[in-house]
DNA sequence: CCGATCCCTTGACGACTGTCAAGACTTTGC
DNA sequence: GCAAAGTCTTGACAGTCGTCAAGGGATCGG
C-alpha cells in the first residue's frame, strides 16, 4: 500500500528526510537539465535509488517537482538577511546585496536557471502555478527587505511598490544570469553596477541640503 | 534525395513558403503547449500535413525551432517603431508605448510566454543560444529606440546603458505576463503604472528652471 | 523466531518521441 | 505523353518516457 504522509507510523521523520534526499537529487538533475529534459530515471541515477523508489514517495512526476520547489524556496528565503543585519550604512548595503547577487549568479546559476525555467512552465503547466506563485511573492519580500532597509539607512522613503522592486531587480538579475551562461565575460559586473545605479532610483528625490 | 536550400531549381520561393508555413503552426503548438511538451507530430496537426513532412524542410526539430525564434523576431522588431514615429510629446510617447506593452502582452501571450520558454531554454541547450541571443540583441535596441526618442522629446540625456534599460523594462513585462497568465486581474495595469514611473528615472535628473 | 509492515529493486506495460526509408502522388521539362 | 524531379504520406524503427505491479530483503513488534 502507498503510504500516505498522515497514515504513516513512527518515522514520519524518515519519510520526510527521504523525500527530502530525492529532492535534492531531482534539483541537482533539474539544475542541469531542465524541465523539459529532466526524467525520473535520470534523477533516481543521480540518488542512491531506483528509479521504481519516486513513485513511493511521490504520486506523481509533478508532486515530486512541486515539491522540489518548495523545498528549494526554503534554502534561497533568507540569503540576503545577513547583509540586511549587518549593514549599517546605504553605501555598505548596496555593496553587499550587489555582491551577494554577483556570487549567487556565479556560484548557483544551474539553480537560479531551473528557477526561471520552472516559473515559465509555470506559464504552460497550471498546476505548478501556485507553488510559483508563492515562492515567487517570497522572493518579492525578501527584496523589499533590502529596499526598506536601504531607504531606513539613507533616510529617504521608497517611491516604488514592492511589485515593481522585485519586477526591474528580477529583469538584470536574469539578464546577468543568462550573460554569464551564454559566456559573456562581464555579464554580473555589469549587474553589479546597474545595482548601483538602479536602487537609489527607488527611493524618493534627496532633498537639497539649501535649508540646512 | 534531400534537397537543400542552395541546390534547389526555380521554386526556391515555396521552398521558403513551406517552411514559413510550418515555422506558423511550429509557433502556434509551441505557444500552446511550451518547448517541453510540443512534438512533431503534434505541430502537424496543426498544419495542413503529416508528420513526416517536417524532416523534408528540415533536418532537425531543433533547426525548426531555431528558424521559429528568427522567424518570430521578424514579426516583433518594428512592434514600437510607430509609436516612436508618431509622438510629439514625452507624455505621448509614454502612454503610447506603456498602452501598446498592454495590447501585447494580452493580445500576443502565447507568443510572449513562448519567447520567455526559450530564451530559457537556451540556458541549458547550447544550440539555441546564438538565436536567442540575437534576439534578445534585436529586442534591446528595440527598447532603446524608445527611450532616447523619450529622451530626445524629453530635452534630456539617458542616464541608463541600452541593457540595463532593457533589463529592467523586460522583468516588469515579464512579471505582467506571468500575473497576466495567471488570472491576476490588475497585473497588466500595474505594468502601465510602473513603466510611467521608470521611464524618467532613465532619465538624467531635470534641472530646476531658476536660471530661467 | 515468526509474521507483519516497511522500504526498495526489478522488470514490464503502453504510450509517445524523433527520425527516416519506401513509395505514392504531383508537378515540371521536353 | 513520358520521364524525371519535386512533394508529401505512410508506416515503421529504436529509444525513452511515466507508471505500476510483483516480489525480495530489511526491520520491527510480539
Amino acid at each position: 500500500m502507498v503510504p500516505t504522509k498522515e497514515a504513516r507510523r513512527a518515522p514520519a521523520d524518515k519519510y520526510d528526510e527521504r523525500r527530502n534526499q530525492l529532492a535534492e537529487s531531482a534539483l541537482q538533475t533539474l539544475g542541469e537539465l531542465g524541465y523539459a529534459r529532466t526524467s525520473l530515471r535520470e534523477i533516481a541515477n543521480n540518488s542512491a535509488f531506483s528509479h521504481g523508489v519516486v513513485h513511493y514517495y511521490f504520486s506523481d512526476k509533478l508532486e515530486l517537482i512541486i515539491y522540489c520547489v518548495r523545498y528549494y524556496k526554503a534554502r534561497c528565503v533568507t540569503r540576503y538577511d545577513a547583509v540586511v543585519a549587518e549593514s549599517t550604512t546605504p553605501e555598505e548595503l548596496l555593496d553587499a546585496f550587489a555582491a551577494k547577487l554577483v556570487e549567487t549568479v556565479q556560484e548557483e546559476a544551474a539553480m537560479h536557471r531551473l528557477w526561471y525555467d520552472l516559473r515559465t512552465q509555470s506559464m504552460f503547466e497550471e498546476k505548478l502555478r501556485e507553488a510559483v506563485l508563492m515562492i515567487d511573492a517570497t522572493l518579492e519580500d525578501m527584496i523589499w527587505r533590502i529596499v526598506t532597509r536601504y531607504a531606513e539607512l539613507s533616510g529617504r522613503p521608497t517611491s516604488m511598490t514592492p511589485h515593481a522592486a522585485y519586477g526591474v531587480l528580477d529583469g538584470l538579475f536574469q539578464q546577468a544570469l543568462l550573460g554569464h551562461l551564454t559566456g559573456s565575460a562581464d555579464a554580473v559586473d555589469a549587474m553589479a553596477a546597474q545595482v548601483h545605479a538602479l536602487m537609489p532610483l527607488m527611493l524618493a528625490p534627496a532633498v537639497d541640503a539649501a535649508g540646512g
